[in-house]
DNA sequence: TTTCCAAATGCAAGCCTTTACATTGCAGCT
DNA sequence: AGCTGCAATGTAAAGGCTTGCATTTGGAAA
């Protein structure tokens, strides 16, 4: 068994094409400036030899390497991972690769996640809202590095940014609960530090109370960590505590189909005697029973806006415009008028 | 508004530190090699400078990337997001990095995105199911890339591998549902071509119809793509047959789930009339009611036993040995006794 | 003090492409 | 034939880091 052969250069390339690398290297990289007969006769050596160029090298010398790097809380929920896989399919479209990171929602994590993204060349990034310390975004502007801010848009915030007014959208769908005569709400939220997405749907929600001239003093709020089962003890704490409310606000889906489980293990009738409300529309909000009423977030889309934003800025320089897009209410079962009588 | 200045470079930092790149390189990746007093000199030039080392140069003269390429059908459900994440939680204490790359099932797109991930200089690969072209494997054994395969673990192959053995979960669980009198089976299986972690479910629950001398014929198959609504549609599909089953075995908890909602939907009674049976106990099982009896396969623990295996054959050269992990049955309320009455 | 050795550090080659600039070749003019 | 101009190609520098090998250093042993 002896030495295995070092993979072939484009100097290897050039050789057995009779060329110099120049031009196998714009054979590759730009067809369109070099003759039609050069072309064939490079490729043919560059299929022989089963050449394929080295990634180091190239990104060394072109000075980018077409990655496109993406930090998100986690990778175990539909909720990121569906945007996701949009963003990543249209990034390659345009030929780049997607590089994902995840910080578990926290803050020191996600710092050292951009700094490793960057470290591997990353030539943009892709963030989950605005929230974050204001030396990451200098750290990034001095590296040159654009990030995209997306799963918000906050139209006082200048930066470029794909996503949708979480406030605006919470605001919509809690005025419907209202004027079904829903009085006494309470909101499970995921935690609200360093998420502004969360805050926003809490400032949404009591936009509304106030447009109804109700006492925002009197919004039940429990905060706690992302998951089904925190969803369901928080389910538990509301109902055990002496005012009970005739509608239940979820900071999202997930947090919802776990108090929607523990009311059924309660005997809890949804939505007779309390109405659920989720917010995200994941395929989860369809498989519970009774089926979720949401707030709809076109992630696929956005997913999809965000990939073609980044693609164009790092590969045209055109800057990004700030795209907000379009939420909405989805009533399902698990709404209904306000019960008086609990 | 002027030329930014490029960003400092080893030199530079040799230079502030009054040492050679060679020791800077040293104390930035070896750093016990070199004196505490040295370190420490290198350092503080470091942060004051703001150095960051360039990511190609880094990769073109160590000729590696310390990036692991993972391959996976879809990021869009939980299923392989739960392991992908432990995965590169895993990576990640090894100071690796994770590149995903989906295929959407489909074999000429995994193709692709196994060249893509080499080209991008991807130290290893970490597969889902063995079955792929031949030249595939040539491929990478040519550039030198060491490939694990994941989710499976077929006793018969001699590829490095972390799973689990699909055909004997399918067995296990399809004997325990056969002893509570179940003869007329059906099976919602995800889409049979190119999938041995499919087949190897397929087959088990055969072997235990064959273990229970029952015609392996007679076992009712709908084989569909992956996703609610095709669960759902699979479901109609049985229940409109006209020999119709006591036991619907399902290739998966999303498939599972959607059979479940239809079943609510047309007001069938589970398991009361039918018995439905998933595959992979997602945090899904738990949520759908009734809750799912399935097979648990440890994803997480799945997703971190590669990541260490793959971490350690490239950083040190340890080659992988074969990992075989446990399932079992978990049965919950979708599963009951046969009801020969209908 | 001298000698010796290991630890610490320095030197400089090499890694493989891209690309600015220079050169060549050729077609179409005059 | 002699130019001109452009397309095609070539030359060679640059890019920033790692690492094998050589050299220095400092302390222990003699």
């Amino acid at each position: 068994m002896h030495q295995k052969p070092p993979p072939p250069t484009l100097l290897d390339v050039a050789k057995a094409a009779g060329v110099s690398t120049a031009t196998v290297s714009r054979c590759l990289n730009l067809p369109d400036q070099v003759a039609e007969k050069t072309r064939l006769k490079v490729q043919s050596a560059v299929d022989t030899l089963g050449y394929s160029p080295n990634f180091g090298a190239k990104v060394m010398a072109a000075r980018r390497t077409n990655t496109i790097g993406a930090i998100i809380p986690t990778m175990e929920n539909a909720i990121f991972a569906r945007g996701l896989q949009a963003f990543q399919e249209e990034l390659r479209l345009h030929g780049f690769t997607m590089l994902v990171a995840s910080t578990s929602y926290r803050a020191e994590i996600e710092e050292e996640q951009i700094r490793s993204l960057v470290a591997r060349g990353a030539d943009a990034l892709l963030l989950i809202g605005h929230e974050r310390a204001p030396e990451i975004y200098d750290f990034l502007e001095a590296q040159g590095i654009p990030a995209l801010v997306t799963w918000t848009f906050d139209p006082e915030s200048k930066r470029p940014s794909v996503g949708f007014d979480n406030r605006a959208a919470m605001l919509e769908m809690a005025t419907k609960v209202i004027d079904l005569g829903h009085r006494r709400l309470a909101l499970i939220s995921a935690e609200l530090a360093q998420n502004d997405r969360v805050k926003a749907r809490l400032r949404g929600l009591q936009d509304a109370m106030r447009a109804a001239e109700m006492p925002v003093e009197s919004l039940q709020i429990v905060e706690t960590a992302y998951g089904i089962e925190e969803g369901a003890a928080a389910f538990d704490a509301i109902m055990t505590s002496d005012k009970k409310p005739t509608a239940i606000f979820c900071g999202n889906d997930v947090l919802a189909a776990g108090a929607l489980r523990r009311a059924r293990e309660l005997g809890v009738k949804i939505p007779d005697d309390v109405s659920i409300i989720g917010f995200d529309d994941m395929e989860l909000a369809q498989i519970v029973y009774p089926p979720l009423t949401t707030v709809h977030v076109p992630h696929r889309d956005m997913g999809r806006q965000a990939g073609l934003a980044l693609a164009r800025l790092v590969k045209d320089g055109v800057g990004i415009e700030r795209l907000e897009l379009p939420t909405h209410p989805v009533l399902r079962e698990t709404l209904g008028p306000a019960n008086s009588s609990n």
